[in-house]
DNA sequence: GTATTTTCTTGTCTTATGACAAGAATAAGA
DNA sequence: TCTTATTCTTGTCATAAGACAAGAAAATAC
């Protein structure tokens, strides 16, 4: 009952009754995932989304060249939408692989969809949540056009410490979008 | 009745009856607006989404040395949603400038709400919409790091020749993250 | 249709970042 | 614990893109 309290913290408080929020909580089923696997892989249709009760998670695509572009981190109480193959049952481009052993909630798209129809408040909640993402992904986009490379990694220290505690140089770089080399050169410079 | 033909091409096919598409329809408004003008303004709360029925606009931010960049363009059968701000009802940080004379249709927010949690059709076509939005912008924000500016440009003169063809040099090369002498060098290179 | 403003091009020089490679440090495995 | 693999640092050199400035071209206004 005590790892229910992430989703409480979220679920909690969108202004359903107990018994409306005991039901979209039965929906939930808990997964474990050991350091290295994926939780979505690459060409498969994504079957839920998820929560994350502890561990820390990126995202990643191989680009043209092979390499890979580190997307997204995902650390405890965050969200993993991949929203266009989740929605639209299509085959994802992304992986999502665990950095440490992680505990997450899954919500299949059947539950999903039931809830989502039934309670207006899920709805809500849910619109917003990916509004939210969208709105944090152009903020990223920005950043990479208008700040120069120290810019956004001093940003990433100070609004996600996580990050740099947990993940490595490499995917650190290709998530700033430059190479750890020069990652490597900012970091010397800022200390 | 015609202009209804962008509407009805978009959601005339997700599902619904004849009456309740008809019902649908009634609440979009038709609005003009002329070169050079606002359609949002940073600052306000967004208070509809829009459909582009003709003309081409673009949205630009200010960023922290003054300077506009460009950060997305609409052209005719266009959504223009601006989620963050229609959704959360709070100020937007963007601005969206009709690049020529501009009709659009309005949806507002009161309306909106109401078909939402009427039509179970509506509200797919809006989770895939803003879903297929996201993706799109996944995708250039990975351009942004795995291409360089050619590339880049290369990839919207395939993929978006309207932009090439109504937008400027200036707003084109600050929504590919470079200067416009860069691009005006990138133009010269390429023919 | 001329004047004025805005947009676009081009030149020179500077700078941030990349490519490649070799060694150091750290982590993982046996 | 020792060995191997991975990650990180540092050096040298190459290159894409920016800064600034001046003129050409095009669009807009009067």
């Amino acid at each position: 009952m005590d790892d229910r309290k992430v989703l409480f913290e979220e679920l909690g408080t969108i202004g359903l009754t107990t018994d409306e929020f005991e039901n979209l909580i039965k929906g939930y089923q808990k997964i474990t995932i050991k350091k290295g696997d994926l939780l979505i892989k690459s060409g498969t249709v994504v079957k839920g989304y998820y929560f994350v009760i502890s561990g820390f998670l990126r995202s990643f695509i191989i680009d043209f060249e092979g390499n890979e572009v580190t997307t997204n981190f995902y650390g405890k109480d965050a969200l993993i939408l991949e929203g266009h193959s989740f929605f639209m049952q299509i085959p994802t481009k992304e992986d999502i692989q665990a950095v440490e052993d992680c505990e997450l909630w899954v919500k299949k798209l059947e539950t999903f969809n039931k809830d989502f129809n039934l309670y207006k408040e899920y709805r809500d909640w849910g619109r917003s949540r990916l509004a939210s993402d969208f709105f944090s992904l152009k903020e990223r986009t920005l950043s990479m056009i208008t700040d120069k490379a120290s810019s956004r990694y001093k940003k990433l220290i100070k609004n996600n410490p996580e990050i740099i505690k947990k993940a490595s140089l490499k995917h650190i770089a290709s998530f700033l979008g430059i190479t750890d080399t020069s990652l490597s050169r900012i970091r010397k410079e800022i200390s």
